[in-house]
DNA sequence: ACAAAAGTGTAGCGAGTGCTACATTATAAT
DNA sequence: ATTATAATGTAGCACTCGCTACACTTTTGT
């Protein structure tokens, strides 16, 4: 790796911190530059404009994410023991940051523009793929169909444990056990 | 009521269709008053500051979103019904914006800062009681438990829909009735 | 009628935004 | 060693942001 090329990252991995810590809303070139030891200047001179800036970024995260959870070598799961351990896992405070990204990313996707829709799909689309693997599925049970439905149930999971809804987010997996007894 | 008061719930009213429209992102005080027909200066006349004119705002728009479930007329629904009607009303062009702000509000509640988070939360809790009482529990369900297992599956179906993700959407609820059978 | 209060316009401040022009120094290629 | 390329500093532009100061008119209360 050339030279240019190492600095380069060493600048994105700082402003990965930032944001996942800040959030995209506060990332100004400004507070950006502050946080990886350089200028505004500096980040126009290694990347084109703000645009793709953000985009390398968010996709350093983004495959961040999805490392972490290929390297979750976890035994497969049946469906609530996913659901109940995917919820623990996004309460650890090293997820948590990743988790209110995600959110973020989600409302600002929403308006369909790039390069925010497009990684937010790839990240949805590891997700669903993550689920497929891992589910242990039992007799009577089609893969693909639980898959969704873990798919599902954990992002209404993390949007409601964004808001402190944890009483009604056990309430709501006990209820599933309930059903599916 | 006063003719001033009366003055501020007409912009009051323009306001919300604007952020229903364009999302709190885009509102910045001169956009709010051209969308109102005034200006700025005027509607730091009428709220004492853009907190608290985001506040009447946002309350006015939550206000709405609960009476419209509160006057959806609508026979009781057994659990996957439920989920499948609201999925069908979230698509809905009037229903639409009020999801996508509803993200974007929750992306903004998550840094638990009033009045977002309490707002936030607020539209939360009436979700979860439309469902406790709405919802049709067939033998060997618990009311509460349902209602809250309905809250996480309309969330992860509403975040999954601003992506575009239908079909998972779909296979789920397929998945759900399977194993309810 | 008169005073107090509410409504409105114009203009601008100070801070933040993405981005650029102009300059100089350091490194790399030949 | 010379030349081309990359790296960095300083300054600032054009814009948007929330908000305010000052002035003036209109409405309201008594």
């Amino acid at each position: 790796m050339k030279k240019g090329e190492r600095r380069k990252s060493e600048l994105t991995e700082k402003m990965v911190k930032y944001i996942l810590a800040n959030g995209i809303q506060s990332a100004s070139l400004r507070n950006l530059a502050k946080a990886a030891g350089t200028s505004d200047r500096m980040l126009l001179h290694y990347f084109t404009d703000k645009e793709e800036l953000l985009t390398v970024v968010l996709s350093t995260i983004s495959k961040q994410l999805i490392l972490m959870l290929d390297h979750t070598e976890i035994e497969q799961k049946t469906f609530s023991h996913m659901v109940r351990y995917l919820y623990q896992m996004m309460k650890d405070p090293e997820i948590k940051p990743y988790m209110k990204l995600w959110l973020e990313l989600i409302a600002i996707a929403s308006k369909k523009e790039d390069p925010y829709y497009r990684i937010a799909r790839e990240i949805g689309n590891h997700f669903y793929g993550f689920y497929k693997e891992t589910l242990k599925v039992e007799e009577g049970e089609e893969q693909e169909k639980m898959a969704a439905l873990a798919l599902v149930m954990v992002e209404g999971v993390a949007l409601l444990e964004s808001l402190d809804f944890d009483e009604h987010i056990l309430s709501a997996i006990e209820g599933l056990e309930g059903v599916r007894r």
